[in-house]
DNA sequence: CTTTCTTATTACGGAGCCGTAATTATTTTC
DNA sequence: GAAAATAATTACGGCTCCGTAATAAGAAAG
C-alpha cells in the first residue's frame, strides 16, 4: 500500500505531466495510455471486445487506438486460429521498453515530491 | 519524500488513467492538464507567455487551451491593468474542485497499489 | 509622435479522434 | 448448408488539436 495524500497526488501528477510534455516521446491520448497499461499490466489474451468491455468505450476506439500504438511499435495484432474471428493483442519490446521509462520517470518524480 | 517504485507507479497510472476514462468528467489532453496543473500549483501571477515558456510550447497552445478550459469553467482570463498587452490566468472554484476531486480519486487509487 | 518591440490572439490548412452505422469475415445454430 | 449471431474493421461527418504565419493592441524607445 502507497500512501499518497491528495495534495502530494496532484504534486506527482503535474511533474509527470510537465515531464510527458516536455519529454520527446509520444504523448497519447488517455484512452491509448489506459488501453496500452492495460494490455502490459493485465493477464492476457486481449482482445477487442475484451478492451473495449473493460474500459466502457465502443470497438472503434480500441481498433483505432491498436493502428496508431501500432504504428509506434507499442502493440501487436495476431489473429487467432482457435477462432478466427478474434484478434489477439500482444505486447512488444518497444512497448515494453516505453512503459518502463514512464514507470522509472514517475518514480523519480515520486521521490522529489515532499 | 514519497516512495514509489516503477512498478508501483505504472500501476497507479494504470488506475488512474482507467478511472479518468470511466469519469463522466471531460478528460484534458496531456498538455491541457500540464498547463491547468501549473496554474493551480504554481504561484501567480501566470501569464501566457510565462506559460508557453514553463511548459515549452507555443503561445497559441496555451491561448487555446484556455479558450477551452475558459469553456468548462475551469480558468478564467483577466486583463493586467499595469500592463494591458498581458492576460493573468486565474483560477476558479469549479477549476479547483476538478482539481481537488483528482487529488483524492489518485490518492485513493494509490492506497490500493500493493 | 512615430518607429520598434512585445503580448496575445486569430487565420488557415492539415491531422487525429469521436460516435454511429455499414461492411467483412468467421462461427454457431437450426 | 442456409440463416442468425458474433468479432473486428471501415466509412463518414463532425469536432478539436496542431504549427506556422499574419494580425491587433499596447508599451517603450528614439
Amino acid at each position: 500500500m502507497v500512501i499518497l495524500k491528495p495534495g502530494q497526488a496532484l504534486s506527482l501528477w503535474h511533474k509527470a505531466m510537465l515531464a510527458q510534455v516536455h519529454d520527446d516521446a509520444p504523448d497519447l491520448t488517455t484512452r491509448q495510455m489506459a488501453i496500452l497499461l492495460t494490455i502490459y499490466l493485465d493477464p492476457p489474451p486481449h482482445t477487442v471486445r475484451g478492451l473495449a468491455a473493460h474500459l466502457n468505450v465502443t470497438k472503434p476506439v480500441i481498433t483505432r487506438a491498436l493502428d496508431t500504438m501500432g504504428i509506434l511499435g507499442f502493440v501487436r495484432r495476431r489473429r487467432d486460429e482457435r477462432d478466427r474471428r478474434n484478434v489477439l493483442i500482444q505486447r512488444t519490446v518497444q512497448g515494453s521498453e516505453y512503459l518502463e521509462n514512464l514507470g522509472i520517470l514517475i518514480s523519480q518524480e515520486a521521490g522529489k515530491v515532499t
